[in-house]
DNA sequence: CTTGACCGTTGACTATACTCCACGGTCTAT
DNA sequence: ATAGACCGTGGAGTATAGTCAACGGTCAAG
């Protein structure tokens, strides 16, 4: 099928699709016909597209999803090899929990040098330097 | 002083700080006399950023730390308004785990349909197309 | 005078995930 | 024949936060 039909079935622009055909996340298409230099995409690249889109949803990143199809293209897309890469982002959303969680605590805990209910002053000290 | 001085001061490397100049964080500084075009900069803009260094630490961005040192230069950095920008991190801070726990719980949902104990299969259903 | 370090400026580069534009070609309905 | 939509390609742009290189000038110690 065309691009613009490709498009529609998955809800990706063109440019997204020729954009994940140049990082090489689906294959590069043969042209159509000698007619023409339109390019013919297969049904397995509708299915890789669709694949990218749900694994997009929950959250991995294109070099992510880029290992998954590897794992599809070498046929070793067991269910082991699948769980352990989702559960090796699970541990790197709890990584950048646990920052997210030291952020917080650090901007909660300097604001034990804030005094808000104070008449107002110019000189918060959390924005003056202590020497 | 000098950038070289002041990058020996704040632990910034002298394009961060023309980085930070040309952004707008710390004010253009003036030349120091005829002779050349070295700058000369006040301690004043060592007090900034060793104040952006402090709010980088917490996680800021540079636009945020845009908005700090905006409020000192109107002398409106009161403990109230500093506290309040402070929260407003806070509030971003939590918004983002919660986007976080929202792609893990998604995730780790996904994996009910997986069987990894199974004999290996080329085909998790994770990383297949259900029509 | 020479050398090494300093200074200033400008532009390019890094990664991510697209989006848009310009240009030229093709297709199909009117 | 024409117009509007489609197609392909290459390049530029978006924001973030610097980092590096190239080039030319200045300073100070030896």
């Amino acid at each position: 099928m065309q691009i613009g039909q490709l498009s529609k079935k998955t809800g990706l622009s063109r440019d997204t699709i020729r954009f994940y055909e140049k990082k090489g996340l689906i294959p590069t298409a043969l042209k159509q016909n000698e007619f023409n230099s339109y390019k013919n995409y297969s049904h397995e690249t509708l299915e890789k597209l669709l694949i990218i889109k749900k694994m997009k949803g929950f959250g991995f990143t294109l070099n992510e999803i880029s290992d998954f199809l590897g794992l599809m293209e070498f046929n070793t897309a067991s269910c082991e090899n699948v769980s352990q890469k989702m559960l090796e982002k699970v541990r790197l959303i709890d990584k950048k929990m646990k920052e997210l969680n030291e952020m917080k605590s650090l901007i909660i805990g300097s604001l034990d040098s804030c005094a808000p209910e104070e008449s107002k002053s110019t000189s918060c000290p959390l924005v003056s330097v202590n020497f």
